[in-house]
DNA sequence: AGCCCTGATACCCGCCGGGTATTAGCCTCG
DNA sequence: CGAGGCTAATACCCGGCGGGTATCAGGGCT
């Protein structure tokens, strides 16, 4: 029943990346032998196999696979804990705000005019924010239901919106008043650009590979794809670029989202102020 | 920037709860001396004042505060970490579902029916719910809003009713048809039980100290307090009960719990059947 | 067959975590 | 006012464990 100790999961988790116990202990910075030795205590403390060795490497198990994510969360919770301990220590630390490079800029800005604490803003790409959240990186994000991945945060709405296509001005779409999800979903030479996985990996499809909004940006511009997304997305808007409403693609709720337990409240007050101010000017 | 290690968020938390360095130390069973090192060490890594030392003991500073509260998380999860992969390991492991005793026993009657999967059903006493889940003790758990803590967990509501209030039978608003918050909120002679805190210690008031339902139920047997609880929770109907239905209280809803990420399908398309199943029968 | 690449084993060493003994404040009480 | 008895901190030693190098073992390759 001892506990296992974070070295052991930091291991455990290089190696579930690597799949090679070499690469493995070079990124860990130590050699292989003792990279070996962990492992096999480890697995031998839980009382399960975590990993299948074979010739030309290691392959995670099904508890493996368990392992894997339980433990990215566990060893973000405790980088957390020393991060907001120490930001605790700081009498006049900022709150940090996490959010899309680009996404509801009239909020943020609503956001920070209207705060009166000090805020530091971080931006980050796609699908980070709940990272950056849970390891303690920052206090607060501003995420996108269905978007973004909620568990795990209380979360407070701030606003609805619907959703514009973003074509190449160039492309006979762009000439349109509205478009249906049907309608750009399957254009003959605009295929969905494709992002990678948690683990790096590409799916597979015809469209191109992205890897941040500024790709994407271009190779709409460049004409190469087509993308669907809130209508306040301002940083989509190149001169090349023309944004079609799309009819029937479900509403997006921006969110200010935070740990569970971490108080908030100046933000969570003047985000209420804010939507408060938006519902206003759009009546 | 180097890593907390869980052997000393362990020494820290026993430490935050008792308070001084001799009697921590005991509990952990290693020797005053290593503990002060440790957690000095700790306090220089983290660049932070975690106590402050005085004759008489040691006291929480606003930090140490944070560093209590996200140890306690952090500790969770990397238990959690080792018991889901213990489990997965266990190729015909029962998922576990944890309740409160006595709470939504026709539910937990018909989940149980309608499921198809070895289920292991674990009782606690109020609030510890969470916990359980949040270690890894669990898989997934019955709780209620809004009485308990759903943050951080996926939920999926089954159930809602309204709430009675569990009088003794000898008391004049036993016969009553029904009541109202304000009628009993503040009923001379029957004050309102006292919890302990997460600390263990007790709020001020006049109403019996308790910590489990049991207790209270043999106080109100007695004619010593009453309580406010959701319709179904059987558990308390002793003979020397009466329920009265109280027509201002907010709905309670029933809801399936579980830790984000972690998928029991079966068990929610169970809840989906038990929840049509209950619908039915009021219809 | 020989080689090379994989991970596992053997063995040694130095550091760090834990032990005992002692010190240093400070309050209390005779 | 000084002695005693709390507290936590310091000094110092030791053993175990984490990490290093050297080597082995097995399975595809050419």
């Amino acid at each position: 029943m001892d506990d296992l100790e974070t070295r052991e999961l930091r291991y455990f988790v290089v190696l579930a990346e690597e799949l090679h116990f070499g690469r493995a202990a070079a990124r860990l910075g130590i050699a292989q032998p003792p990279l070996s030795r962990a492992i096999g205590l480890l697995e031998r403390r839980l009382g399960v196999r975590l990993f299948d060795r074979d010739r030309r490497g290691a392959a995670l198990t099904d508890a493996g696979r368990v392992l894997a994510r339980e433990a990215r969360i566990a060893l973000d919770a405790v980088a957390a804990a020393a991060r907001r301990t120490r930001r605790a220590g700081d009498p006049d630390r900022p709150l940090v705000l996490v959010t899309k490079a680009g996404a509801s800029h009239e909020l943020l800005r609503a956001l920070l005019d209207e705060v009166r604490v000090p805020v530091e803003v971080l931006l980050c790409e796609v699908g980070e924010q709940a990272h950056r959240l849970r390891d303690g990186q920052a206090d607060v994000a501003i995420m996108h239901r269905p978007y973004d991945d909620l568990a795990g945060f209380e979360t407070e709405d701030v606003h609805v919106e619907g959703q514009v296509a973003i074509v190449p001005a160039a492309h006979p779409l762009a000439a349109r008043e509205s478009v249906t999800l049907a309608e750009v979903s399957d254009v003959p030479g605009l295929p969905i650009a494709r992002w990678p996985r948690l683990d790096g990996t590409y799916p597979d499809g015809p469209g191109p590979e992205v890897r941040t909004q500024s790709q994407l940006a271009q190779l709409v511009a460049l004409g190469l794809t087509l993308l669907v997304i809130p209508a306040s997305s301002r940083a989509w808007q190149w001169p090349e670029h023309v944004a079609v409403p799309v009819t029937d693609a479900p509403d997006v709720t921006t969110v200010l989202a935070w740990p569970p337990g971490s108080p908030s409240d100046e933000l969570v007050r003047a985000a209420r102020n804010a939507k408060a101010l938006a519902a206003d000017r759009s009546a």
